[in-house]
RNA sequence: GGCGACGUAGCUCAGCUGGUUAGAGCGCACGACUCAUAAUCGUGAGGUCGAGAGUUCAAGUCUCUCUGUCGCCA
């Protein structure tokens, strides 16, 4: 912890997270991201402070609250509690701090910061009336909106079309600022990261900002920060949450404006309230802008198609946590990402880079080192001879990593840096094939050249665990400890040989035990849910094994997240259409089938379905419209033809009903 | 529609201010080795560097046009 007050203290943020739902991939990848740039910083000793947060107030988390019938508070206080913390909690984060904007001490600090920029001239009242989207918790302009399937013209993304609303509102006069902020933008290049984000930034200072709204009638919305001099008013989303940066340090006694510096770690999303409203509102209350706003990019499928709930494709973070090792989801994420493009990650990806990286190349290292050192030195370090031109090599090579480490990590290219990291790794492993030590101790003239070898190695090794310690904090420690230097840490630095000669080896478990996914089944026709949590590839050794071992499946556990992915060109192999009932009858002879005749397009198909036992009078189905599957192979059944399936949803306790659609579409439609 | 980025080996991508046979990782094939988590190490397969034109002694690397993909904005 780090509330000394130092001057030096780098302050570290990531975004505030808005509490109206489970935190997903994105999240995920964002927290990891900021802690590994914070554990990077105090790797190399800088006093550095994580700060993390939820956003709690607003709009849609009241209706979020009132659909499962329980008030704002107990919602938040789930959500930020069980879903974030403890999220953030599973994930090995390094936070120093949590603010949630529903702490007293935060709407304090709201309060403040609104009167002071009240009290400078800056915040105005006015009447505005226009389409105001929920979904955005903003008011759009009639441009934004876009047709949707139904013919209903709503923003891109909500559910419901924006309602036409008017009201007085406090405004923020950010508009004044515009022309000092593209001037402090121009003098400060590093200040947006990636320089792709900044350009975007000074892109739209290109044009007028217009001024901010920062209020809402309580009437209306009753949950959030009451505006100082007008408790009739609550303040706006960006005004409350963005000031949360600041309320977190100041509640743990730091100055206001902290002395040390500030970065941002935010997604892409919220690009616009950090970098224009959020300087602007610093700017007016006379505080120090930011120093990095560190801009980072979106999860993908592996596909490198969007993720979301309603593809079917999103990772639920909980789940990834129980199948995978946390250091391998960590290292997977981190080296995958580079921050100017949107990232494909999935399982596949990730055992790939810990069986082909972390096992192969680190874990392996280890092993066959520890295991040389105790066959061949009775699992003592020895102390090195003379050094060769080879070691000298790698020991120049290690005393520049931490630099080049560094140097990539701030620059936010962790991606490299974890990449640089793994080169070292690498070379050791050649070292070791040219140097064979096997012969080395076969030869007791080659004693002391055995043991230059084998103390290169080990050192070597714990060099690498320093360098990469910022992303798999957890198996670094765990690497030294095996090598014998127990719970000593190091600061990532130019440095050789801390390692000490005649250090006693603690061989452990496999370090990084490899994984395997499951073999894309062959297998057709059962459509059983198949649990795809991946097994290792074999019980290593006689031990247990430390990490959350990819458990066998679970048969009953509802949660499905880990379902193989298919293609879009898989699913459009599948004919879907929508079909009208023209009857409906009982089979003779068969107590579970029901016969359907249908029309599709301008055809008739028959389809024998067992789904008698749900509808005891079949002919009220005639005339609905159902999905049929149009192109699977016909097969006879009780002397009738069969052409096609009827889909149909059944839930656990045994409920079943028809897929069909609300309006009338003609038979035929393609369903997609 | 406006602005911008990108299009390099099967896949993911490096290639700074233009200059010898265009690189890495993964995957694949073959070989070596045996300390090791069937790991590691070595070698190879020969990609019109999106298309066309231009500048230049010389262009993946600069200019223009076209095309495709993506991002931001409207």
């Amino acid at each position: 912890m780090t509330q000394t007050g130092a001057n030096d203290t780098l302050f570290i943020t990531t975004a505030i997270d808005y509490a109206n739902g489970v935190p997903h991939i994105g999240h995920v990848f964002e927290k990891i991201l900021a802690d590994a740039i914070a554990r990077y910083q105090r790797l190399s000793g800088r006093p550095t402070h994580l700060l993390l947060g939820t956003d709690e107030h607003g709009e849609k988390i009241l209706k979020a609250a009132a659909a499962q019938g329980i008030t704002a508070q107990e919602l938040v206080d789930d959500l930020s509690k069980r879903a974030f913390q403890g999220l953030w909690e599973r994930l090995g984060i390094s936070l120093d701090q949590f603010v949630r904007t529903t702490d007293a001490q935060h709407q304090g600090f709201v309060q403040d910061i609104l009167q002071r920029v009240y009290d400078a001239g800056d915040i105005y009242f006015a009447e505005y009336e226009g389409l105001y989207s929920v979904g955005s918790e903003r008011y759009v302009t009639e441009k934004e909106l876009v047709e949707g399937p139904d013919g209903v013209r709503r923003v891109p993304g909500d559910k419901e079309p924006p309602e036409l609303r008017r009201e007085a509102n406090y405004f923020f006069k950010m508009e004044k600022y515009q022309p000092w902020l593209r001037e402090y933008l121009e003098a400060h290049p590093d200040l947006i990261q990636p320089t792709g984000f900044r350009n975007e930034v000074l892109e739209m200072l290109r044009e007028p900002l217009g001024d901010l709204s920062i209020s809402r009638p309580k009437e209306r919305i009753p949950w959030g920060v009451p505006i100082p001099w007008d408790p009739e008013h609550v303040t706006y989303v960006w005004f409350d949450a963005l000031l949360a940066y600041l309320s977190g340090p100041v509640g743990k006694g730091q100055p206001e404006s902290v002395t040390g510096q500030t970065w941002h770690v935010i997604g892409k999303d919220i690009l616009k309230p950090h970098a224009i409203f959020w300087p602007t509102m610093l700017k007016s209350a006379g505080l120090p802008v930011y120093d990095r706003l560190i801009v980072h990019s979106h999860i993908l499928a592996e596909d490198g198609r969007k993720m979301g709930k309603s593809l079917g494709n999103a990772i639920d973070p909980e789940q990834l946590v129980q199948d995978f090792p946390l250091d391998a989801i960590r290292y997977a994420l981190l080296r995958e990402a580079s921050m100017g493009s949107d990232t494909p990650f999935g399982e596949t990806i990730l055992v790939s880079r810990l069986n082909g990286e972390l096992a192969n190349d680190l874990g392996n290292l280890l092993a066959r080192s520890l295991s040389m050192i105790e066959k061949y030195r009775g699992g003592v370090i020895p102390a090195p001879g003379e050094l060769g031109e080879r070691e000298q090599k790698i020991v120049a090579d290690a005393q520049s990593l931490p630099e080049r480490v560094m140097g990539l990590v701030n620059d936010f290219k962790l991606n490299m840096a974890l990449d640089a990291a793994m080169g070292f790794v690498r070379d050791l492993n050649r070292y070791i094939a040219e140097s064979e030590p096997w012969k080395l101790a076969k030869d007791e003239a080659q004693a002391e050249r055995l043991d230059t070898v084998l103390y290169t190695v080990a050192e070597g090794l714990r060099v690498a665990s320093v360098a990469l310690e910022g992303a798999i904090p957890g198996k670094a420690q765990e690497l030294r400890r095996q090598l014998g230097l127990g719970e000593q840490t190091y600061v990532l630095e130019a440095a050789w040989g801390l390692t000490p000669a005649g250090t006693r080896i603690q061989a452990g478990e496999v370090l990084f035990p490899k994984l395997e996914l499951p073999e894309k089944k062959a297998e057709q026709g059962a459509d059983q849910p198949q649990s795809t949590a991946p097994k290792a590839t074999k019980p290593q050794g006689a031990k247990t094994m430390t990490d959350p071992a990819p458990t066998q499946d679970t048969p009953t556990a509802p949660a499905e997240n880990a379902q193989e992915f298919i293609t879009i060109d898989d699913f459009l192999k599948v004919d879907l259409r929508l079909a009208e009932v023209l009857a409906c009858e009982p089979l003779e002879n068969a107590d579970k089938l029901l016969k359907f005749t249908l029309k599709v397009g301008d055809e008739e198909r028959v389809i024998l379905s067992g789904i008698r036992k749900w509808f005891p009078e079949p002919a009220d189905l005639v005339g609905k419209r159902v999905v049929i599957v149009a192109n699977l192979a016909p097969r006879k059944m009780r002397g009738i033809m069969s052409q096609g399936m009827i889909l149909s949803a059944e839930s656990e306790s045994g409920e079943l009903d028809l897929l069909t659609v609300g309006k009338a579409l003609p038979g035929g439609s393609q369903v997609r």
